[in-house]
RNA sequence: GCCCCAGUGGCGGAAUGGUAGACGCGGCAGACUCAAAAUCUGUUGCCUUCACGGGCGUGCUGGUUCGAGUCCGGCCUGGGGCACCA
């Protein structure tokens, strides 16, 4: 698809450059090593040759002198002189976060390696533990990246939306309840945010999150309690599990003072449902007219007062049963706040509340700083040296690349870099004392979000080449999985700001215009021990699979995105091999609309191949009938001659339309259109030589992007010494696209009945006239008056009667 | 749970609110052939009719409109996203 628009905007006199790079840092590699003993970087390379094969056999026209792996040091010590710089310009910082610890395997677990709160591998009960970690400052940038969202007008809709969700901004109010313990003794105060500041008169209960600065200590003295946050900790918090986990909690010896009446105390409990990374990790519950609230009410039998009743209704009357009334309404049972609406009665809550000095409006964001640690060793390692006299040190610039260890060993759990025997032990660069290298290594997210910029040029010296950067960036025409919507993308848009504040290029957004394609899907098989099966073991048969080799039975399993892990690939080189690239890239891009996942099936690449060989034929046998190279028709024509200049033009008015818009599909029909007419048009008598050239390289020209190896053989056929490829793709003449005649049906009362031929663009009067004059529809009629006639210009007619 | 997207013949899919099913696959029939393959031609939404024609039809259900696959409301089914996979 990308090799595709590469071509085409080629042909279109554009200065294109279309680059290939591996982002070759992360666990698969790791995974590798522990399950088959193969380094990581062996098997990396090996995995780069074998793709760099395939794409070469596809015949791509990739510039293979800007390839660039992110796990080669010449890229990721760049990375590391970004992240110094990023570091001095206070967009890095080290914070307190918690990580899933397996404490069989003494590792860090990603989410996806959690099954059913147990480690993948050990299946021991994972663990919240907390670790020092690094972090990107990317809501330093939360309203830029929010608000340049609506200038990526070439960005599909679906994936800004998608990112407005993620960085999620909302409004409320930061507001503070003082608490007392069951004597009435002052216990301080607590903060919490909240997006209804206008519900807080139908507040019955304040929530912490079991991590809350105020419940740890009494844990200490309370055995059940810490039971409960010892099972918060054992939760998964990903915000699907957060809000279909039953609501539980665990009431704690504290009361918060109602900000509006000192003399209300509301209990305060600990639950499971709040995070303490979002807000302030506390907040008032109102269950009336929060769902989550309404459900840990009722569990602990805690008062359901609404005070936003539906417009028109009398609030006496107003009950709250299994659903919270989330929807706007007029304020009740609220004092001072009676009678406002929702919006009005936030305003006037925190109005009130900035006069009492206990409570102020605030914008919360769910985007949270980018940790970027990860306890592996295959990534880039973090430059910097801890020292025990100095402190967190930055490696100095000339020592850059932090190279990693080549004689790791992954045989035991945990991070390799961290049990190396040597690597970590170094001098402090400030004190010359004994010190430690970090030994985390940054998410590999980090890798892929300026490897863009690192196309343009690839200074030795510094990670970016400003000018190179000036002339190509943004990317004109990113293409990539729709899996990357939200963290790739908006990781690189944080990137890109942060590389223009450390003066490395002048730029905010990277890719002006975004197409997401759909995955390819296909059928999963696993064999009677549940290991995973490559198509090509698998017979299907009558109501089961089996496996081909001794026929045992086969488990089919879900159609999903192809993966290695899955085992769900078909290799493009069979395709390749019976075929040929070009069918093989016809076939792909011919059926599917480019946006859509597609389940692989090889049903329809006959078609693709039954094409290249018509291609093939229809040019062969009329070389010689074509008239002489770049002799042009033109004067008086015969209707043959008009017919086949016709098709030929309006295959690339239609063919060109339909690539700006990404439709492939629709552009390889066009062509199966073209070519169909041009097998007859070629039959019909008095064809000139000049107008069999012009339709014979209308169709190689078109096909040239697709097809490039079989465009090229036709191309040298026709007599051309030059490359079909530094062609110009063609224009179309708008006098041959448009018909004299359209045929237009009649609709009698919104219903098709008849159809009729008329001139294109006929005025409205005359076309009244030829309908109301034909046989069909004077029968049809059958006398009846015609109340209305309505014509749409080359389209249809409709009479009413 | 929340947010978003999709649903059209046997299949992949076309269709600026204007002739639903382009194009391809598959099927059927025919030509060529001793035969097969390849190739070519015709045909192919469903029901009904000897035929002309008629009826139905874009997940279900209401609505807007001269006219709805397309716009609006409600529902059903499938898929995606929801912070350490990349």
């Amino acid at each position: 698809m990308g090799d595709l628009v590469a071509r085409y905007k080629r042909m279109c006199g554009f200065n294109v450059l279309h680059p290939m790079g591996w982002d070759a840092f992360g666990m698969p590699a790791e995974n590798a090593a522990i399950e088959q003993k193969v380094h990581p970087a062996a098997w990396t390379f090996e995995n780069i040759e074998t793709m760099k094969a395939q794409l070469k056999l596809m015949g791509y026209s990739i510039d293979w002198d800007r390839e660039l792996a992110t796990c080669k040091p010449d890229y990721y010590g760049q990375q590391q002189a970004l992240f110094l710089d990023m570091m001095a310009k206070g967009l890095v910082y080290r914070k307190e976060s918690s990580v899933n610890w397996d404490p069989v395997d003494h590792t860090v677990l990603a989410n996806e390696q959690v099954i059913d709160g147990r480690g993948w591998r050990s299946g021991a009960l994972v663990e919240k533990r907390k670790l020092t970690q690094w972090f990107f400052k990317i809501t330093a940038y939360a309203d830029e990246l929010l608000n340049e969202l609506d200038n990526l007008t070439r960005w599909p809709e679906k994936v800004v939306l998608m990112q407005k969700n993620w960085i999620g901004r909302s409004t409320g109010a930061h507001v503070t309840f003082e608490l007392v313990d069951a004597k009435g003794q002052d216990q301080g105060s607590v903060e919490v945010y909240t997006t209804r500041p206008d519900t807080l008169f139908g507040a019955s209960f304040m929530a912490l999150a079991a991590d809350h600065p105020l419940v740890g200590p009494r844990a200490a003295y309370d055995p059940a309690l810490a039971q409960f946050v010892t099972e918060c900790r054992q939760m998964a918090t990903t915000e699907a599990a957060m809000q279909t986990a039953e609501k539980k909690g665990h009431r704690l010896d504290l009361f918060a003072r109602h900000p509006f009446d000192r003399d209300w105390l509301l209990p305060v409990h600990a639950a499971n449902f709040v995070l303490m990374d979002y807000g302030t990790g506390a907040l008032f519950g109102c269950p009336a007219h929060d769902q989550r609230d309404l459900e840990f009410a009722r569990r602990y039998d805690l008062p359901v007062k609404p005070v936003v009743v539906p417009k028109g209704m009398d609030p006496a009357q107003f009950e709250i049963g299994a659903a919270a009334f989330t929807d706007d309404g007029i304020l009740a049972n609220s004092g001072f706040l009676d009678g406002l609406d929702v919006e009005a009665g936030k305003l006037a809550a925190i109005a009130k509340l900035e006069s009492q000095g206990n409570g102020r409006g605030a914008t919360q964001w769910r985007l949270r700083d980018w940790g970027v640690s990860r306890q592996r060793y295959w990534g880039c390692p973090i430059p910097v040296i801890h020292c025990d006299a100095c402190g967190v040190v930055p490696v100095p610039r000339q020592d850059l690349p932090v190279r990693l260890p080549d004689d790791a060993t992954f045989d035991v759990p945990g991070n390799p870099l961290d049990r190396h025997p040597t690597w970590k032990h170094v001098p402090c660069p400030k004190c010359a004392k004994p010190a430690r290298r970090e030994t985390d290594t940054l998410d590999t997210f980090a890798d892929s979000s300026w490897y863009f910029a690192r196309f343009c040029g690839q200074p030795d010296d510094r990670p970016l080449d400003r000018e190179a950067c000036d002339y190509w960036l943004p990317v004109d025409q990113y293409i990539g999985g729709v899996e990357h919507a939200i963290l790739h993308l908006l990781y690189s848009r944080f990137f890109t700001r942060a590389m223009r504040d450390c003066g490395h290029l002048d730029l905010a957004e990277p890719f002006a215009s975004l197409f997401t394609q759909g995955m390819v899907t296909h059928q999963t098989f696993k064999d009677k021990d549940g290991n995973w099966l490559y198509p090509e073991q698998v017979r299907l048969e009558q109501g089961g699979a089996v496996t081909i080799k001794d026929g045992e039975f086969v488990t089919v399993g879900g159609v999903e995105k192809m993966s290695k892990s899955k085992r769900n690939v078909v290799a493009p080189e069979t395709i390749v091999d019976t075929y040929g690239a070009d069918t093989a890239r016809w076939f792909v891009l011919s059926d599917t609309p480019p946006d859509r996942d597609i389940e692989w099936t090889d049903a329809g690449i006959d078609g693709a191949w039954r094409f290249t060989q018509r291609v093939w034929r229809v040019i062969s046998e009329n070389i010689s009938l074509a008239g002489a190279v770049a002799i042009r028709p033109q004067g008086d024509m015969g209707n043959a001659d008009l017919a086949l200049r016709r098709a030929a033009h309006k295959a690339i008015q239609a063919v060109t339309a339909d690539i700006d818009a990404f439709h492939f599909n629709r552009a390889v029909a066009r062509l199966y259109e073209y070519t169909n007419a041009l097998q007859s048009g070629l039959g019909a008598e008095g064809i000139s030589a000049t107008v069999i050239r012009e339709a014979l390289e209308t169709l190689v020209l078109l096909i040239a992007p697709m097809m490039p190896h079989l465009a090229e053989e036709c191309w040298a056929g026709l007599g051309h010494d030059t490359l079909v490829a530094d062609a110009a793709w063609p224009s179309f003449d708008a006098s041959l696209t448009r018909e004299d005649s359209v045929t237009v049906g009649i609709q009698i009362n919104g219903k098709r009945r008849a159809e009729i031929d008329l001139p294109t663009d006929a005025p409205e009067d005359v076309v009244r006239e030829m309908v109301l004059a034909q046989d069909r529809v004077i029968k049809l009629l059958e006398g009846k008056p015609v109340r209305k006639i309505i014509v749409v210009p080359n389209r249809i007619v409709n009479v009413v009667v």
